[in-house]
RNA sequence: GUGGUCGUAGCUCAGCUCGGUUAGAGCGCCAGGUUGUGGCCCUGGAGGUCGGGGGUUCAAGUCCCCUCGGUCACCCCA
């Protein structure tokens, strides 16, 4: 036997019924977007490794994560694209589209990690973003179009938690009193956080080791020591998401493995997941990142949601399940199969769905076919029907009998059949 | 990157503890029963070098080692 292959590593093939679902959620959320305004994007899938240096050189996804492709001689090094925010911000960068820029996009991305359920090396997001305006409001609408797609697929328990990380002074005075406060505590923490601490105080806050609990619940709080500014920002975050009755929790230790992010941060969690896969989505704003990228000083905010997590969620909650695949009509055709060509290519045409057998297979076995297609209807095409220039129609879920029709009326008929089957 | 656990037909699994005839079941697939008609039923068939490699042994799906992959926890994140 020769070799077999396998998906890579920390991917997988994914057929239907699934990859159904997954077509249909990634339109759903186009829909969404696009009736809010926003535009499709479609950045490369790979940038200059500097790019994504920008989200920040203490992240695991910078450090440890990146895919690098090989280096060729006198070109930059590039990765594949462990997210998409930065390559977004290098396209306003490049481009200085009008702002606001309301963008949104999917596809997928790469990290280079140990695979588990619900983390994969090829995973797929759903994004938008708003950029040039810091406007709490956009935050507000940002938040709210995850929030909305979310309920109308059908989840329900999935949490929004909400903190504001501050931006400039606000920001550093508060990194330098959590730096303070765990380094007074230094042996009351594990080692890796104390490593941790070192890199970024901020995200000592993520810890879950258990030995780290009391004191992370014990620390600072940013929300006590955002600048006026920031705080009034945050308010109008809060009031704005009030108005629209989404519901959030405050979370003062959130903080994202992604350092770009300044004043408003949010995570979607599913309570009907595991905790080590729960996020299924999260997002803030990155006032700095697109000047970081050589762009003009602009603000942006916006999210990215887990295509893979959130089809996780949904079988969680048995919701979303596959689109009904059915064709429409099934022929069946015993004498040469020319029939069969014919015959769905008429149907196809005239936007009726058809399927048929191939390798002329017994009538029987070609029923069975038609059968297990789901097909409403089947068409019948054996000598007796070809020498009279007529097709069998055979009610297959509709009632009804089997009806000979004239060959030349057959589209009309079967349109006929479905239609009132389908009123 | 660290630790645990699992890996037998396309799918779900039995067999492994105490090595020993041609490795089984259900579902699915194909064909026949019905020489022109699906769903139910009956009969038969195809399909597995037991994830891969090495070792122990007269003998390995069963024991040992390595390796690949899944999965769970940590880490991190979507």
């Amino acid at each position: 036997m020769a070799d077999t292959f396998q998906a890579p590593r920390g991917t997988r093939d994914i057929l239907a019924p699934e990859s159904e679902r997954w077509h249909v959620l990634v339109a759903r959320f186009a829909q969404a977007a696009r009736q809010a305004g926003y535009r499709p994007v479609i950045p490369p899938m790979f940038e200059e490794l500097a790019v994504f240096q920008r989200v920040g050189e203490s992240t695991e996804v910078v450090r440890k994560e990146m895919f690098l492709l090989a280096e060729r001689e006198g070109e930059t090094r590039q990765a594949l694209r462990p997210e998409q925010t930065a390559s977004v911000c290098r396209m306003f960068a490049q481009h200085r589209p009008p702002t606001p820029w309301k963008v949104f996009y999917s596809g997928s991305n790469f990290r280079y990690e140990r695979p588990q359920k619900g983390r994969y090396r090829q995973f797929d997001q759903v994004g938008a973003e708003v950029l040039g305006t810091d406007d709490p409001d956009a935050d507000v609408e940002i938040i709210a179009l995850a929030w909305r797609f979310y309920q109308q697929i059908g989840l329900r328990k999935v949490t929004l938690l909400l903190n504001s990380l501050g931006d400039g002074e606000g920001r550093a005075n508060y990194v330098a009193a959590l730096r303070a406060y765990f380094g007074a505590h230094l042996d009351a923490l594990s080692a890796q956080s104390r490593e941790t601490l070192a890199i970024n105080p901020l995200r000592v806050l993520d810890s879950k080791r258990p030995e780290d609990g009391e004191i992370v619940a014990a620390a600072p709080r940013m929300v006590d020591h955002l600048s006026a500014q920031d705080g009034a920002h945050f308010e109008r975050v809060r009031a704005g998401l009030d108005a629209l009755r989404v519901p959030y929790e405050l979370a003062p230790r959130l903080v994202r493995g992604l350092d770009y992010y300044t004043r408003t941060t949010f995570e979607f969690a599913s309570s009907a997941l595991d905790a080590a896969q729960n996020a299924v989505g999260g997002g803030g704003r990155y006032d700095g990142l697109v000047a970081d990228l050589g762009g003009p000083a602009v603000a942006g905010v916006g999210f990215a949601l887990g295509v893979d997590r959130i089809l996780l969620a949904c079988d969680a909650e048995e919701t979303f399940g596959p689109p009904d695949s059915a064709v429409d009509v099934f022929v069946v055709a015993t004498v040469d199969g020319t029939d069969a060509l014919e015959l769905t290519d008429e149907l196809r045409s005239a936007g009726i769905g058809a399927d048929r057998a191939f390798d002329a297979r017994s009538m029987k076995s070609q029923m069975k076919a038609a059968d297990r297609s789901g097909a409403r209807l089947a068409l019948i095409v054996g000598s007796q029907e070809q020498e009279s220039a007529s097709v069998a129609l055979r009610p297959l879920r509709l009632g009804g009998e089997q009806q000979l029709v004239p060959r030349a009326e057959v589209v009309a008929r079967v349109r006929a059949l479905l239609d009132a089957a389908g009123a």
